[in-house]
Parts: C-alpha cells; structure tokens; sequence
DNA sequence: CAAGACCGCGTACAAGGTACCCAGTGGAGG
DNA sequence: CCTCCACTGGGTACCTTGTACGCGGTCTTG
C-alpha cells in the first residue's frame, strides 16, 4: 500500500513495529507545531521551524507525518481534544450546550489559526469524532437526527461566527507588525475618511457605538449564546423542559 | 508616503494621473484572479498564473497590487458586491433578510475560496460597506446598533456555517485531484471501521441516515433560516411586525 | 548472525512571492 | 518643439517553503 492509498491520516499508523526506536512522535511533532501557531499564526509553523522546535532535522518529520496538510489536520484534532465533554449528556441539555459552547469559544481565542482550517467529515479524527459524539447526544433523545444535525450546526455556526469575529482583528493587528495602538492609529485616516463622507451612517453609528462603553465581549457572547439556546428550546418538544 | 504608509488597500490610489497610459487595471486583475480560483482554487491563483490569464508579465501586477494579499482582500470585496441589496429596507425585514441571506449562500457557492479568507471591519471595501449599510439598515428602525450587530452575525454565522459545511467536502474532492465517486470509495474503508467499531453510535447513525432520501440542501437551508428569522422575530419589538 | 525494513537527516529542487533594475513613454514646463 | 522625469511593462534574480531522494546506521526477524 503506497502512501497515497490511505484515506487519511487517521488510517495511517504512526510508525511501523520494526526498525530503531524513532526518537520522536507524531504527538510532539503536533503539539510543537501548535505552540508555534498559537504564539507566530499558522504560517510561522514552517517544516523547518517544528524541527527546529523540537531539535529534530526538517526531513526526519516526514517520518512521522506525510505532509504539512496532514500535520495541521492533527493539530486541528488535537486541539478539539482541549474541549471538555466529558459526562455529556449531563441531564441538562442547556447547561450543556451552554458547557459546550463556553468551550469551543475559550478553545479559539487560544488557538486563533483554526480559523482558517478546513474540515470535513470524512477527515475527522478521534477527538472531533468524540466530541461530536458527546455534542448530539445531548439532544438526540429530543429530536430526529437530522433536527439535531441543524440545531448543532446552528450552536457551533453561532459560537464560530462570534469569535470568527473577535480574533480577525487580532490577528490582523498581528499580521501588520505593529502594536495595536499604532494599528488603531494607522487605521483612524480611513475610518475617518469613511465617517466624514456621509455615506456610511450606519458604519458611523457602529464607530461612534464602539466609543461607548458597552459589554464586554464575554457577556456579549453570552447574550446572543442564550438567544441561539432559547431557539433551540423552541425546536424541542415539550418533554425536553429542563 | 511610502507604500507601508498606506492603512489598506482601499487608501492606496490605483494609478497616479502621470506617465504612460495604464494597459491594465485593478479591475481586471481582480476578475481574472477571482475567474482562477472559482475554478481550480485560491490557492491556483498565484502571479504568474494571473498574469498569464491577462497576458501580462508577473511584475506589471505590483504596479497596480502591492502583494497578492491585498489582491485576495479586492477579490472578496469583489464578490461581495455580487450579493443583491438594492432597495433595502424594503419595509418588509423578513423578506428583505431571506433575499440577503440566498445571496450570500449562492455568492459563497459561486466562489467557495471565500471561505479561506479572514475580513475584519477596519479592511472592509465599498462592496462589504455598502452591503453592511443595507443589511444592518433593515433592523435599524427597530433596535439598538448592538442588538442590530448581534442579529445580523447570528445570521450571517447561520448562512456561512451552513455553507462552509456544505463547501468543505467538495473542496475536499477537488484538492484530492479524484472524481466523487472514487473519493467516497477511497473513504469507505475508514467510514467502515469507525462504524464496526461500535464506539460512535451517534456517527453511524449520520452516515445512515445520509444514505435515506432526505431534504435537499437547499430546503434544509430553508429551513434553519426560518428557525434564526424567528430567532431574530423574537427580539424585535412588536412593532416591528411584518 | 545475516538480511532487510526502518531510522535520522543532509542535499537538492521546484514553486511561488516579490525586490530590483532597465528601457521606453508621454504629459508638464520652458 | 524640446527636455525632463515620474511613470510604464516586464525580465532577472533571490529568498522562503514544501518535499523527493539517497545514505549510513539500527533493530527486529528468520
């Protein structure tokens, strides 16, 4: 079986029982490469730099990981595993969906990257396997399958929009160079320009908004996160009252 | 003002009114751009590979884009100005949100790259400004401008979740260079085992249940739109009733 | 103990973004 | 009309990055 055949990653095995003990392993190779992508962004996780990272020669990596696609395809699953869903279904289908959602959020703004990868099923590994396991089983004594496919994809489109939102800024005021004054600084001639031009009164209104004090983003998320839950609660019927 | 002077892209003038007249433009290099990765990906998108399709040399496009970054910020821009908001408000929000939201999903599916790429405000272009301008002025007789901010991205979470899933597995397909038949038998075997397995019940029931006649993707969109248009009815005032 | 599969990893190459340079062009000032 | 020079298209070259290939050493199996 050449390597091309394998499905993906998942149906691979790490290392074959023969030969010299390998000096590293898949999960230090992941684990290296997400502390790089968490502190520098995903592009900064270079072969070169992961090998660098964990005193290994760049080629020796491709022992352990068929390609650098592959390698985020880990650190994706990997870090899925860094949400808590153990003992869901808990009973309280809004306590957990509430758990689960808090989760998914922290996990984000840690590691901000997994914005911009893809995932399908077909490539899911154990964790996001897991954890969907865990996720729609707390409504699936509530709802057909299908409903509950929606009603999740509903929670999770909300929590991923949410902090979509919050961390693309961040990541844009990295990505510059600069420090975030000198950013907002840098960026005020075109919001001003925009706002004095009259023809943007609702972006203004936005701008002046953001001036105000108002919510932080913590009770913001969970203001719209109760709206989402309290749309679900009307999908269900009325034996799932928790 | 040195070219890193420049907030963004939409700050930068296109040419100075001096010299040779331009062969080219931002415009057209935007276009043949966004023409390659609708059909072969962004990432197929590179220079030289634009530069062929204008017939220009690799170099001419810097005269007109300072990185290929700004240019994938113009391709967005550009598609976004594809999404239909001419008469909104309309007076009737509910209409008015279910046109927006069909023409964000058909735009996304016309152009499934745009899920790779981050926007955040401070870089939005005239197309993403004027659409938000549209879009958040449906509810704005309504609501608060937070309130509004937080219904429009609930909604635009739904629609982009939703498409994103939808997306992931065809570009899965194209990436992988196999038809779909052959890319679902290649998955067979890893669906298989995680089925036999016995450890996902919940997985095993998805795949199942995908292999029934169920809902088109389009009336399952329908359908959990009308789900957040109630979301979103319900924290609107009574006045707003349409 | 011989064999062969596997180990770490150095070398090398292809692809892609882009800095730099050059010759040619055409409007502004004389 | 001529000169000047900021501008034009674009060729060459460099740097970064992913990764194919091969080598010398190692460890399990026959």
């Amino acid at each position: 079986m050449t390597d091309a055949e394998y499905v993906n990653i998942w149906m691979r095995p790490e290392r074959a029982a023969y030969g010299p003990t390998p000096v590293h392993s898949r999960a230090k190779i992941t684990e290296a490469a997400v502390r790089i992508a968490d502190a520098e962004g995903l592009e900064a996780a270079t072969m070169r730099r992961i090998a660098a990272e964990i005193g290994a020669g760049v080629m020796s990596l491709y022992r352990y990981v068929p390609s650098r696609e592959n390698l985020i395809e880990l650190m994706a699953d990997q870090v899925m595993g860094e949400i808590d869903v153990t003992d869901l279904p808990s009973g309280d289908w809004r306590a957990d969906l509430t758990r689960y959602a808090d989760g998914l959020r922290n996990m984000w703004i840690r590691h901000p990257w997994i914005a911009t990868v893809q995932r399908s099923l077909p490539s899911f590994g154990p964790n996001q396997l897991l954890l969907v396991e865990r996720l729609m089983g707390v409504l699936d004594a509530f709802v057909p399958i299908d409903e509950n496919l929606g009603l999740v994809a509903l929670l999770n489109s909300y929590v991923e929009g949410t902090v979509r939102e919050e961390i693309s800024a961040a990541m844009e005021v990295r990505r510059s160079g600069l420090s975030e004054s000198e950013w907002m600084e840098r960026s005020h001639p075109y919001v001003d320009r925009l706002v004095k031009s009259g023809e943007y009164p609702i972006f203004t209104k936005i701008v002046m908004e953001a001036r105000q004090p108002h919510l932080s983003r913590e009770d913001e998320f969970r203001h719209g996160l109760q709206r989402v839950l309290d749309c679900i609660a009307a999908a269900l019927p009325s034996t799932a009252e928790s």
